[in-house]
RNA sequence: GUGCCUAUAGCUCAGCAGGAUAGAGCAGUCGCCUCCUAAGCGACCGAUGGGGGUUCGAGUCCCUCUAGGCACACCA
């Protein structure tokens, strides 16, 4: 497609001392329309020419010449502004996606390269609660956009299957099994015992100690604790799909830490041979106190594993098994100081640099409470299948109040409901905390999930009224020239940059706040022109805009993980 | 105590790796359905935590103070 900022920078490079690539990075987006499309900032240059701004904007403009792409360009302060040749951007946007169709957007360059997604990585026998909803959220999100962008990309769900609390686990399981309805509600009742265990360790370190038997037990293959644990995996995975399956959630590969338990010779020998590794209070750690990351500790000092070990067990495994180019840890920021560690460690694993440099922390905010945060063990924790249930229930209702006669009611419910917490979880940039809140998450009038779905269904029924969808290669381009369909084309032209700006920053907020600017612009198009019209040509001029606005939306959408309803 | 993160309107957030007049939504007030879906649209109200500095130019970069969060050895 036609690339403006392309053709102006260099028009500019022909001019001046300046490389295409540098100028490209200074042109930007004027505040408004009427100065220009695109600006060039002469403040840049007037230093190493030695004259004002001003000076050098006109000598500039006196040398550039217009085509049909480039129509004006005026000086305005210090600033270049170019005007662009809008029936050309019209026509050649709108024929793309009709070209393109659903695949409008996505590109190739991520040709040949392996992402690793690691995300939603819950525990077994906890809930699932709305942190790992948010983290699922924004990986899964992740994972599809790299696809879209060609990569090939493997989403992992690192499941929290191993460690001293399933030591806790099978001690209380063994204790008071009967007491519990395990078999129909497995993940509850679970964490019942999870909490009455820990209370009594709390109450006696000597059953604190048989937890930490079981789980030495369980690592060295003991037939109970092994049939325990495999029956708490299986029960909890089986919920978590329930999720899973709700959310439209799939991944790739389900191996869990527990996965790594009997990889982890591998790395201990190799920091031993760099002579890395270091005999501490009985542990054995690597200090990285010199580099302000404290110590990690490899192996504890009663020879039993800790996560440390096993992450770098699978940063080994991966790097062998996929020869990644990166590797996304989607991990709330409370590890921060784990990654950074772990990542240090790995420089004396022998794996490919590529795959070294490609290891990356995607660090999200945390989901609090206005209590304050959650926690398993006091019982404060929102599950994500009640706020899902609540969120489908409470569109279920408004559906009954605004549209009683809608088909498949349930179906529509349960994309809105879902579409709305969605959004919630995606919307905001993903560092910043955010504070639980049932009237936010569950609200579906302004920059939600719902108002997205809302202005899409309108297309789809304003498309739906018409006959048929004309050749986008008939249109009169001349005819979307006002300002409303203007917003709304450059808007369907970025759509594609939006995508390369999330996956170079890990940002899926980005595609949210895109789709709600498309949005609204949009539908001040629609309240502004009569889109079914007597004139035909004016008809199949803006209903090939609505065309394209509903295919990228809907695309759009489903990249955060947002389906679409058919009517509202 | 040390390190990292955050601070923009009453509330929740934008602000394109420093650029032109700081944008939305929610809440509040007021308007708009004989017209393609009012889960919508318009209007009003209202903001860069304090203090220094760098620069032609700072919400954005540096220093400092304040407030909050997270992490700092055998949990993950």
């Amino acid at each position: 497609m036609i690339d403006f900022k392309e053709i102006i920078a260099e028009k500019i490079a022909n001019q001046t001392e300046l490389n295409k690539e540098e100028i490209k990075q200074y042109i930007e987006l004027p505040p408004n329309t009427d100065l220009g499309d695109y600006a060039f900032p002469c403040f840049k240059l007037a230093k190493a020419l030695k004259k004002s701004p001003q000076m050098i904007a006109e000598e500039l403009k006196e040398k550039l010449t217009l085509d049909e792409n480039i129509t004006k360009i005026e000086i305005v302060g210090g600033y270049l502004n170019f005007f662009i040749n809008k029936v050309i951007l019209s026509k050649e946007v709108l024929e793309e996606i009709e070209n393109k169709k659903e695949s409008y957007g996505s590109n190739s360059s991520g040709e040949n390269k392996t992402v690793l997604v690691e995300y939603s990585s819950p525990n077994i026998a906890k809930p699932f609660h709305i942190g790992h909803l948010r983290n699922t959220v924004i990986g899964a999100s992740l994972y599809k956009i790299y696809k879209f962008l060609g990569y090939n990309t493997v989403g992992i769900n690192h499941l929290g299957d191993y460690g001293t609390q399933f030591g806790k686990m099978i001690e209380g399981y063994k204790r008071w099994e009967k007491e519990y309805d395990i078999e129909n509600n497995p993940i509850d009742e679970l964490t019942n015992i999870y909490v009455r265990i820990n209370n009594l360790c709390k109450e006696d370190e000597s059953v604190l100690e048989l937890c930490r038997d079981n789980f030495r037990k369980l690592e060295e293959g003991d037939e109970y604790c092994l049939e325990v644990w495999n029956k708490l995996k299986d029960l909890s995975l089986k919920e978590f799909q329930k999720t899973y399956d709700l959310l439209g959630v799939k991944f790739d590969s389900l191996k869990g830490e527990a996965f790594y338990s009997d990889k982890i010779d591998e790395v201990v020998n190799k920091l031993e041979e760099k002579g890395i590794l270091q005999d501490s209070e009985g542990a054995k750690i690597v200090d990285l106190e010199d580099k302000g990351l404290g110590v990690c500790i490899i192996k504890k000092s009663n020879g039993s594993t800790i996560y440390a070990t096993r992450d770098l067990a699978a940063i080994l495994y991966r790097a062998r098994t996929y020869n990644f180019d990166k590797c996304l840890y989607v991990v709330a920021y409370e590890q921060n100081l784990h990654f950074k560690q772990i990542f240090e460690v790995a420089k004396y694993l022998d794996i490919p640099e590529k795959c070294l440099n490609g290891l990356e922390h995607v660090s999200y905010g945390m989901v609090r409470l206005v209590t304050g945060k959650m926690s398993t063990r006091e019982g404060t924790v929102i599950k994500v299948n009640e706020l899902l249930e609540e969120a489908i229930e409470r569109a279920k209702k408004i559906i009954e109040e605004k549209n009683p006669e809608m088909k498949n009611k349930d179906e529509e419910a349960k994309k809105i409901g879902l579409g709305a917490v969605i959004f919630n979880n995606v919307s905001n940039t993903i560092i910043k905390d955010q504070v639980f809140d049932w009237n936010t998450v569950l609200n579906f009038n302004g920059e939600t999930g719902p108002y997205i779905q809302y202005i899409y269904v309108r297309t789809k029924s304003v498309l739906e009224k018409v006959d048929e969808i004309p050749n986008f290669k008939d249109i009169n381009y001349e005819l979307l020239q006002d300002k409303e369909s203007q917003k709304v084309i450059f808007n369907l032209y970025n759509f594609e940059n939006i995508l390369m700006q999330v996956v170079q920053k890990n940002e899926p907020s980005l595609l949210a706040r895109y789709l709600i600017t498309l949005s609204q612009n949009y539908s001040n198009f629609y309240n502004e022109n009569k889109i079914i019209d007597e004139n035909k040509e004016v008809q199949n001029a803006r209903i090939a805009l609505t065309k394209a606005v509903n295919i990228v939306l809907k695309q759009g959408a489903s990249l955060l993980g947002i389906e679409m309803p058919n009517k509202m």
